[in-house]
DNA sequence: CCCGGCCATTAACGTGGATCAGTTGCGCTC
DNA sequence: GAGCGCAACTGATCCACGTTAATGGCCGGG
């Protein structure tokens, strides 16, 4: 169940058997979301963290003018809301951009997490720190790249962040959204995105169709986004 | 010297006397950092957080044609890279953006309060997740906000901000940054922010000059910017 | 007192992406 | 197998913001 989210830690630091041991007796219920559920809502309390196991879920605000902005995309093995463990409710709703199946772990079972465990009570909180990595890069990319750097920085980053938990290769994964979704994440309008889609296959750099990123040139894509992974914390040094 | 930090926990969370004595306990060496000077280097491995005094800080990350975008403003109180606790090097460059005065932290101490205080550590964690919200909500802002509106935005954060750490009145607050800086911040080119602060001084919202923004319509400014301060988290509920 | 450099400001012009208004295609349902 | 609804796609037009270039103010230094 907890399989994808133990790789995403391994790759990033050592998890001892105990500390794995201690993961598992935390997961609660198992939920089933459909595709466009919103299940968490800004504001209302909460007492338990989404880990997500299968499917992809996002973080947005919604404007006053029906303009949505997604903050973030989560993939299988994200704790979508572990930052609600401190923070108790949140500013943001959650999503599931497709049909999705979630773990619950209780609130209670982390705080006994960071009261018996101290290094894996670090590194859940690197974790919620991973997450503020990946709003700053989204931050640099809505602010100052352009709108065919931008969405080809984004498909660089899902399919590293996939490939850590052996959802994506060099040439191509899943990902079964929208054009209007991607829009929302990219500070598009879908139209727009549409264009961009066709420049990139036009280019022969990626192909995005039916729910699927397929990737005609991984180096090209990457020159295109300027695309730097430092920012996922990919190695094991000094942890 | 860590009391505007403790008045912007407080706002957030009881301290107890002993808290705030290990908080005391653990501060180092104090530091003056001139204006525009870069401090910590992305990449660069960190044994200390920075606890920033007086005067304000900024994150960046450059871009290869020169350009930057700054991914938040820190005011004096916050926790400056406390992230790199437990990220051991960062992902972006810090910087003084005016004259500053910083008090280092180093990591033990901080790991001896995360083994001693929980309560404490489970606020600092907190902190870091304040972080995320101010970047999500720059996300928004970069997305889908006009310049007008993301102008606005910017001058009711920090007002709020500010404010918690008695910086700031309804009227008026010190920013000594320049117009570039805050086009560093808003996406966008000094130039287009020199025209925007004009319409918002033509509309008598607020008045940016000689290093202050001075208020003349709160309530005008907020609705412009559809400013809505949950996201900084200002209440005690459920902590 | 003049000079150089930074910052603010403005005007003229260019453009990336938004807006508007569709058409096409495809899976689902009845 | 007609009809419906949603997603993909496209062309024409518009405009918010970028680009370029120039001016003036201010301040610190020689």
């Amino acid at each position: 169940m907890i399989e994808k989210h133990l790789m995403k830690l391994r790759a990033r630091d050592d998890i001892s058997a105990e500390e794995e041991r201690a993961l598992r007796d935390a997961i609660g219920e198992v939920i089933d979301y459909p595709a466009d559920h919103t299940f968490i809502t800004a504001g209302r309390e909460l007492h338990a963290s989404t880990l997500l196991v299968d499917g992809f879920l996002c973080r947005y605000k919604d404007l006053s003018g029906g303009q949505r902005q997604i903050t973030e995309i989560h993939t299988p093995g994200d704790f979508a809301d572990l930052h609600s463990f401190t923070l108790k409710y949140l500013d943001h709703n959650v999503m599931a951009l497709t049909p999705s199946r979630v773990v619950q772990v209780p609130h209670d079972k982390l705080a006994a997490i960071t009261e018996n465990h101290p290094h894996l009570a670090r590194l859940l909180w690197f974790m919620t720190n991973l997450d503020a990595a990946i709003h700053r890069e989204w931050e640099v990319s809505l602010g100052r790249r352009s709108a065919i750097e931008r969405t080809a920085h984004l498909f660089c980053e899902l399919q590293v962040r996939l490939g850590v938990v052996g959802l994506a290769s060099a040439r191509d994964y899943a990902l079964p959204i929208t054009q209007s979704e991607l829009a929302e994440c990219l500070g598009l309008t879908s139209v727009h995105v549409n264009r961009v889609l066709r420049e990139l296959r036009e280019r022969e750099l990626v192909e995005f169709r039916s729910g699927r990123v397929m990737i005609a040139d991984l180096a090209g894509l990457k020159r295109v986004a300027e695309f730097d992974p430092a920012y996922l914390y990919l190695d094991k040094r000094a942890r």
